[in-house]
DNA sequence: GTCTATACGGCGATAGAC
DNA sequence: GTCTATCGCCGTATAGAC
């Protein structure tokens, strides 16, 4: 009956207020009074459920970073099932890859947008980029790898993870949403839709696998 | 004989202080008494100097941005007159786009790679990406997709726009060079390597405007 | 256990005196 | 150009109410 917000948690409200406004300014943009003024509760809340304000920002990253996992890791494995003994192509690897993270973005939950601005965020700080993504996301981008190995075996595997890098580039800003090609392009092409935005990065992208990973 | 930083102005040290903290940090992680602190300048000659803390911001996005366009525009200019009349290739535009880049991050120069850390995280970041990047580089970036758009007539002008968007997030993940990818590939490909990270990024971009641009 | 009110020491950007 | 003062907000700790 009433909007969701009166059933949340008050954790959940801290977590929520948190991902959004980190997202949108960063780690050291946002003080703890701007997050728990959002989330209308106490600023002693925050200290009392998560410690310090670190510990808050890695709750706020956990939260998705788990279900997400499992929507890739099971596409990745459903894709290797279709393929069977027969031929694995790049081409659905990316799929794999991409598509969920094309759906989420696509969809109306808008904590799932925040969620994804504050990793394009993270990705290309000097201070988390290294440590916080690996934490969070490289067994599963591993197992991509590993796949791409597959679909191609005369691959060099510093190219591969070249390859690989330039994904993440062209996802994370995919992710962050700047609407900087909205300005670029006089309206044209629109950062947010992001059906068009993972439609052409897939193709894309493959062909960029095999350009650098053929014999 | 002495180090340059005796000769250089207080105005020059405090913009190079500027430079490297904002890069690490970003806008609200970096403090003016940091700033002054590095430079061995007193507090308040920032605002005498550049006023508000945005604009000492702007200031150093500007001092290099000049001189970073007047570079690619130049190896465009001889790009497309090396071409003439004959075939203007996709690798070609490509090598003129990236292939400066890739020099001046491999070169020695510690301000440079500041400077290009910056960028990365001004191009995603939701209060900077659009403002900032339309800012200082749309005008460049125009001239680029208008070369593509004449070595791939089939091309979608949508697109073209989109498959500058993925070379934007590659080319300033690159640029942000976090060190992540020598934590994924156990040391084998470093983020470091800017000469790698260029040479491979060439072929995988190019190929991939082909892949999305032809008929 | 959950939460609130309040307090503390420290440091922030900036303006005005010099 | 430099120095200093101002005022407000910062993260966090704590004591105690429900």
């Amino acid at each position: 009956m009433s909007s969701e917000s009166t059933k949340k948690s008050r954790k959940e409200r801290i977590l929520d207020a948190a991902e959004e406004l980190f997202s949108e300014h960063g780690f050291d943009g946002v003080t703890l009074r701007n997050i728990t003024t959002a989330a209308n509760v106490d600023v002693a809340l925050v200290n009392y459920h998560f410690g310090p304000k670190r510990d808050l920002f890695d709750a706020v990253l956990n939260r998705r970073a788990e279900v997400l996992n499992q929507v890739r890791s099971d596409a990745l494995d459903a894709c290797l099932l279709n393929a069977g003994d027969g031929q694995l192509t790049v081409e659905d690897i990316i799929h794999a890859y991409l598509a969920p993270m094309g759906e989420i973005q696509g969809s109306a939950d808008e904590g799932w947008r925040h969620y994804f601005a504050l990793i394009a965020y993270v990705n290309n700080s000097p201070e988390f980029g290294r440590e916080v993504m690996s934490q969070y996301f490289n067994p599963l981008v591993s197992r991509f790898i590993e796949a791409l190995r597959k679909a191609l075996p005369d691959a060099d595997d510093e190219a591969l993870y070249w390859g690989y890098h330039y994904l993440s580039g062209a996802l994370t800003l995919t992710m962050a949403d700047t609407g900087r090609l909205d300005t670029l392009s006089n309206g044209l092409a629109k950062s947010a839709d992001a059906e068009k935005g993972y439609a052409h990065m897939i193709p894309f992208i493959a062909a960029g696998f095999r350009a650098i990973c053929a014999r």
